[in-house]
DNA sequence: TAAAAATACTCCATAGGTATTTTAT
DNA sequence: ATAAAATACCTATGGAGTATTTTTA
């Protein structure tokens, strides 16, 4: 007997369903089926009488669960002794974002799969790269959506799965001449006053690695654009211009601001990051799959 | 975490040792240093000190273990109440074996694997083939050792491992001229009244094909030889022979009896059968490898 | 006939094996 | 030097997946 299995026979219990408990789990109706006909077998004992309609525990069921649950609680006090979750806790699943994940849409992606998962608790939170990756390894964060260049992502403890790629477009007022152009040549940038992250950030080094890679002259005129609306006023009052991703451009284009294409293309990725050690199951992989499903679509 | 890594703490914790630990789960030692690896990593702490010479539990680890037991003995109720084997019982394993078992040496080879394991009990009882498949079945028996042609072991249901291939030697009386032979023709059997099996044995059934296949009068003067002493006096006494292997022919050779060899040779196996269904694991596995070594050398 | 469980098969992660290295007395 | 645990690497089992079939209200 596994405790896997016993779990199961009190999900579906529970649910008085094997497609729903399966479902609870994050696991198919198949596998659930399997092991508690692998445990039935082993018991010698049928656990549920199935019926198309219905799935009723036996009394040997009903037997069973009484002692599985006793099983259940004394594991959550062994687990709870350790810091470790228990079968009271709904999984908490702890997600770091960039300062733009709004406009990038991720908002709703990330509010889809908690509303359709019930048994399962999100956490958000607006985190620099550099940050994130940190917490990632701490276990603070379970996941970490980043833009990033690929070649800045090489952290050999995080596996990641690559969501999109879109091209950096320069965030620039309206009153500023360049706002008419259709677009923008990377050469050009230097020009400009650069509104970025603060120094020790992942997106300042980004920053300057791009314009220090195409021999451009590093102009920044201020730092820490995680405060996005102080961010946006200065773009407006022409202080400076914020370098985005298409559809972040998109979204905070407006008859102030203007989101004009850098030529030639330079790609930034939007990757969902993750821990390598410990290998997803459950709530974590259905949220990993959630997220890149919805952004194939 | 597993509750076979629960398991592999408290017996750790008990024998203050790895290897002692691994061989009384029967498992090796890198096996469980993994395991424990794995659980100290996952609940992020160590339990155990380890030393060349010494093994100690941690606090943390004596804490562990006290929950541990908890676990353990709310599960050993579960079981309990379904009939399964607790961590309090020994593991009892089950041996059906032919009547001629002690001749054939059999005796040592079971018993040195209990001795040598004193968290296992022993259980033998001499058995006729149809009825240890049976009981095999059934659960009854978790081993038999057999002695069959091979073409009459194909069920379906048990896996066998072959320990030795023997061949058919008349048991005779001395008194009977035949015993001065160095060999009897299988064309001869005819001659002599055979004591075999009961009718409805699988002994008898052995013979029976064998005498029908060679067209031989199926010539029976007594049934049921599992009674070995009986059988002998009878074989001394001339009421009839008995067929054996050579190794069960060489033990019974005396100054009354003789073993003569038949050509051409009939091959009989002896082969160690269990149920297919469940894999072998722990104690079983243990005992399965220890019968076949022991027939290897 | 439609909804749910069972079955068939496939794949890959991992438990446990063997061989070897490291470590500490 | 030796005894025991850790590590490296490999194999094979079985848990969980997809696709399909069976079942019964």
């Amino acid at each position: 007997m596994e405790i896997r299995q016993l779990y199961y026979v009190l999900e579906v219990a529970k649910c008085n369903s094997f497609s729903k408990a399966a479902n609870a789990q994050f696991i198919t109706q198949p596998a659930i089926s399997q092991q508690i006909s692998a445990l039935e077998e082993e018991l010698q004992v049928k656990l549920f009488k199935r019926d198309t309609h219905s799935v009723v525990l036996t009394k040997e069921g009903e037997k069973f669960c009484a002692y599985a649950k006793d099983v259940a609680e004394s594991i959550d006090r062994l687990m709870a002794a350790f810091h470790q979750s228990t079968t009271k806790d709904k999984t908490v699943i702890k997600v770091g974002v960039f300062p733009f994940y709004k406009a990038a849409g991720l908002t709703s992606i990330i509010n889809s799969f908690f509303a359709a998962n019930h048994n399962v608790i999100g956490s958000i939170k607006v985190e620099e790269n550099y940050r994130a990756y940190e917490k990632l390894e701490t276990g603070e964060l379970n996941f970490a959506i980043i833009k990033s260049r690929l070649e800045n992502i090489q952290k050999s403890w995080v596996k990641y799965e690559v969501l999109c790629s879109e091209n950096l477009n320069v965030l620039i007022s309206r009153k500023n001449p360049y706002a008419q152009r259709k677009v923008i040549e990377l050469s050009e940038l230097g020009q400009f006053s650069l509104l970025t992250g603060d120094q020790d950030s992942h997106f300042y080094n980004e920053m300057r690695e791009l314009y220090e890679k195409n021999h451009i002259d590093f102009n920044v005129a201020f730092l820490n654009t995680g405060e996005v609306d102080m961010m946006l006023d200065m773009v407006k009052d022409n202080i400076g211009i914020s370098l985005v991703t298409d559809s972040v451009g998109r979204a905070y284009e407006n008859e102030e601001i203007a989101a004009i294409p850098i030529e030639p293309k330079q790609e930034i990725l939007t990757f969902l990051a993750y821990p390598r050690k410990r290998r997803l199951s459950g709530a974590y992989l259905a949220f990993k799959n959630h997220v890149i499903d919805a952004h194939r679509k």
